[in-house]
RNA sequence: GGGAGUUUAGCUCAGCUGGUUCAGAGCACUUGCCUUACAAGCAAGGGGUCAUUGGUUCGAAUCCAAUAACUCCCACCA
């Protein structure tokens, strides 16, 4: 049978993954192995692949496929996030595509909309995730808002009610006038803008003025603002108390401009008088700082915008204008009648919505709350002790000022695709005649009013608040909803798969998931939700630009799986992104991902062609490389084991990498490969093959499809030992993964020798311009022990194309020579003019860099303070390598002084 | 404004508690090869004052300080 001499992922891929999901390999029952547990960071359910995805869903199979492979009971739980505002947003979208307005619905209708939206585009992501191979429990995919996850959401809100955590109350909140909706202050997102600073008059009332020294002065006041439209719910101008300038306005009154409302000066120290004119205008309904101050001085509020970001009809002329449709108008309204002292152009940080990209607008509203403070110190506690740990470490910090600087939290978000805050309110009428409204929390109506009727001996109609949930008031609880940990807490599944093992995410999201999670961890399981949290970094293109939909600077995912390969894409991914490192993504690194499956694929038609005879003895060459190469393998996973403790996943990748290229392919398949149409003995050959698997298990974890193909392909090779292990269910996902164990370096430095002098052959082969063909023979000047260990003399041989080797004492005439270390080696050339010149040259040149060398350490052991001072091992390293470099000069002059002859 | 991090070859990065793992790896590059596994390849090779300046030390890429550049996070300066 031919193997086509190219690599072509694309059937095998398939073919594959179809096999591990037919024979439900990725799925995970609890048992009496050790459990390793990862839960996918919820994609929105209405996503789609982007890179960023790529990178954290490979780095989580990898971990995965690795502990399934060392014998534990792995279980990857994959799902996705309701996302409220962003499919809301795309729900809204559709609809009014359709010339359907959202308002003109009921909340039920809307949701059965967007339930059907779900239902067509959720879970596409998940399809995707499937071609990049990932290993999910696919028979555990949840969603945030099924049946028990929204379930374990009321339960936990009612319980955080019910314990005093949660609250309503009226503040200031982050408005979204896009989304309608407040959101949280983490999804604001501050970015520089360049705006203008308004310098604006206010007059003092009945044009009083300022009198310096009996001479009559200005009769206003300038207030510098970046957000003019506000005027009209301005209620106080502000000075520093201690403002020299200002005293004169003490108690006075001063006229809004434009407006003409009459507004006190009030004094506070808030007030930084080094910026603009160190007056301030307060607009206590739209504005933190102006709210604050407002409190305090019991300043009237006034509100001037609707909901979505339009002048209300406070708003007097301006009323129905949007926000910066009005800024424009005001100031030329204010420009004509000659109240603006000047404009400035000025850059400060604009809050946006981090889901609609909106303007945010400070605005005074009722919303539901979580109390932070106790919560946060266990969550910051636990990270600060190892409990869990940060890979790399250096994200603690922002953790930690993050949980040290909590604010509470707000919850409640005024749209409908979520889940329903589970508040009720009922109206009583009191003995003054009053009406009086309670809320009762409890996780159902029924609940509800159960609690009314015995509460408040209440059975009237119950109205729920109309607000869901902020969606990460459901992320936090993933990794214990998806066990139902929190409705049953004593189930099977969450004792043994709780807590889980290790987090992969982006650390954009540290405050919004991770720092929640391990909060709820800590509330309902008194235990943390995992152990290690890798972050991966940011997918970035060639100009380090973040990845974005806007910028169209991110390739498609699949479509690079399929040029690619999902092996060369992973491969691709994984070799530029060591933990928290932003990943600088450039399409040909998958080539080299693509070229690295090519390679391995040649490498089986390589052993597959060769033909196998039991009577043929095997050789010692071919002992010594089997010998050579397990040794090898052995080294370079002990190096592997420690890059994947410390979760060094491009270094372990890299390893492997040049285990089978370099070790495997150019080293010992070369070593062991039989000569042109004659057979390989039966024993190296199985060697061959066990090695081959063994590697294939390696890789497997990084390249699960090519790995497993060939593995498979390798069953059918050794026939003697193997066919009978290939059961239904076999995999190399199954097989054990190869674990290190003591080995050799003797064995390998005295290889690593054996490839240097081969080294050294082809060097002077291709600087002599003589063919590959040509046997050479090379003469190796005994040392005294230490240098070429014989046993490799069979493989410089067949590598180097050597005839003979002889050892000899003396130096040989008429050759070229090397050295390798302190050996030396000659090549004479038959019929072969040497050219003297170039060699003395070479030679000379290597003198005299020898000589250079040794003046340097000899200075070093002229130092008496280095002798004394520094520690014997250091020493004897320095005088040996006095020792080595005489030797070697030594050795220079002598053949220089031959080649002259 | 506060905090953190980074700076080593053309690119992306390793270099742990100072000393033979000390200047490394992969890719890219150069030269020669279509050598019956692989040109998505083989063989050989050339690249770096370890950001700058000082200091500590017998000895610094490594420790300390300052400077510069870049990146990220946090913060209500109108």
């Amino acid at each position: 049978m031919e193997i086509a001499s190219k690599y072509d992922p694309r059937a095998v891929e398939e073919k594959w993954y179809e096999f591990w999901l037919e024979k439900k390999l990725f799925h995970s029952e609890p048992d009496n192995r050790r459990a390793y547990t990862v839960v996918i960071p919820p994609p929105n359910v209405t996503g789609v692949l982007h890179m960023g995805h790529m990178l954290n869903n490979t780095i989580q199979d990898v971990l995965v496929r690795r502990a399934r492979m060392m014998g534990k009971n792995a279980c990857w739980v994959p799902g996705t996030d309701h996302a409220s505002i962003s499919t809301e947003a795309k729900v809204v979208k559709m609809l009014s595509e359709k010339g359907i307005d959202k308002r003109s619905l009921t909340r039920d209708e809307f949701l059965k909309y967007a339930w059907e939206w779900k239902e067509k585009y959720g879970g596409i992501i998940l399809k995707q995730l499937r071609k990049l191979g990932a290993s999910c429990d696919w028979d555990r995919t949840a969603f945030t808002m099924d049946d028990i996850r929204y379930e374990s959401v009321i339960r936990v809100f009612v319980d955080l009610y019910n314990k005093g955590l949660i609250y309503r109350g009226a503040r200031m909140v982050n408005w979204d006038p896009q989304a309608l909706t407040a959101v949280s202050d983490e999804e604001v997102i501050y970015k520089e803008s360049h705006g203008k600073l308004f310098y604006l008059k206010y007059f003092v009332e009945n044009r009083e003025q300022r009198t310096e020294n009996g001479v009559l002065g200005k009769d206003y006041i300038v207030v510098a603002t970046t957000r003019p439209e506000t005027i009209m719910g301005d209620t106080a101008v502000c000075v520093h108390p201690e403002d020299e300038r200002y005293q004169w306005l003490k108690g006075k009154r001063v006229i809004v401009p434009g407006v003409g409302r009459v507004v006190p000066i009030i004094m506070d120290e808030y007030v930084d008088r080094e910026f603009g004119t160190g007056a301030l205008k307060i607009t206590p309904a739209h504005d933190i700082n102006d709210y604050n101050l407002g409190l305090k001085h019991s300043l009237e509020s006034i509100n001037i915008f609707n909901d979505n970001g339009t002048l209300n009809e406070n708003g007097g002329k301006y009323a129905g204008m949007d926000r910066f449709a009005c800024r424009k108008a005001i100031m030329k309204d204010l420009e004509e009648a000659n109240l603006v002292e000047k404009t400035e152009d000025y850059v400060n940080k604009v809050g946006h919505s981090e889901r609609t990209d909106a303007v945010i607008e400070p605005k005074l509203s009722t919303q539901w709350f979580v109390k932070m403070s106790e919560i946060a110190k266990k969550a910051l506690e636990v990270v600060e002790n190892g409990r869990i740990q940060f890979h790399p470490e250096k994200f603690k910090n922002s953790y930690r000022h993050w949980l040290e600087n909590i604010k509470d939290w707000c919850i409640s978000r005024q749209l409908w695709w979520g889940h329903r805050i589970p508040a009720y309110y009922l109206e009583l009428g009191t003995e003054s005649g009053e009406r009086r409204t309670e809320i009762i929390v409890a996780v159902s109506e029924d609940e509800a009013r159960k609690i009314a009727k015995e509460k408040y001996g209440y059975t009237g109609v119950l109205r729920q608040d109309e607000d869901v949930l902020d969606t990460w008031f459901s992320s936090w609880l993933w990794p214990i909803s998806l066990f139902d940990g929190i409705r049953n807490p004593d189930n099977e599944e969450i004792k043994y798969y709780y807590p889980t093992d290790d987090l992969i995410t982006a650390p954009d999201i540290i405050f919004f998931w991770v720092a929640r999670m391990i909060m709820a961890g800590e509330e309902y399981r008194d235990e943390v939700p995992f152990k290690h949290v890798y972050f991966t970094g940011i997918v970035r293109d060639k100009l380090g630009r973040k990845m974005s939909k806007s910028l169209g600077n991110s390739p498609d995912p699949i479509e690079l799986i399929e040029k690619y390969g999902a092996d060369g894409v992973r491969m691709g991914m994984l070799l530029t992104a060591p933990a928290g490192n932003d990943l600088p993504f450039d399409e040909s690194i998958c080539e080299q991902g693509r070229n690295f499956a090519n390679k391995i694929w040649n490498a089986l038609r390589l052993v597959k062609g060769w033909t196998v005879s039991s009577e043929l003895q095997q050789s010692a060459e071919n002992a010594v490389s089997i010998e050579w190469m397990e040794q090898r393998m052995a080294c370079v996973l002990e190096q592997i084991e420690k890059d994947f403790e410390q979760y060094r996943l491009s270094e372990a990748l890299m390893s492997t990498y040049k285990l089978i290229w370099d070790d495997f392919c150019s080293w010992f398949l070369e070593m062991i490969k039989p000569a042109y149409g004659s057979p390989i003995d039966r024993e190296t050959y199985n060697a061959a093959i066990r090695i081959f698997e063994r590697l294939m298990c390696m890789l497997h974890p990084f390249m699960p499809f090519i790995t497993e193909e060939i593995w498979h392909i390798l069953q059918t090779c050794d026939e003697n030992e193997n066919v009978a292990k290939l059961g239904e269910n076999s995999s190399v996902m199954m097989q054990h993964m190869p674990v290190s164990v003591f080995f050799d370096q003797r064995m390998l430095d005295d290889c690593d020798l054996a490839r240097e002098i081969i080294a050294g052959v082809r060097n002077t082969r291709n600087s002599k311009g003589l063919s590959p063909k040509e046997v050479l023979d090379l003469f190796v000047v005994k040392g005294d022990g230490v240098g070429f260990n014989p046993r490799f003399d069979g493989i410089v041989k067949k590598l180097g194309n050597v005839g003979t080797i002889e050892y000899v004492s003396e130096k040989v005439d008429g050759a070229v020579s090397f050295m390798v270390g302190t050996t030396e080696c000659f090549i004479p050339l038959k019929n072969k003019d040497i050219d003297v010149d170039a060699e003395c040259k070479k030679l000379e040149e290597e003198l005299k860099y020898a000589e250079g060398f040794l003046a340097s350490v000899m200075k070093k052991l002229g130092n008496e303070k280095f002798v004394n001072g520094a520690p014997e091992k250091v020493v004897a390293v320095e005088r040996q390598k006095k020792a080595d470099a005489e030797k070697k000069i030594e050795a220079l002059k002598a053949q220089i002084e031959l080649l002259k002859k």
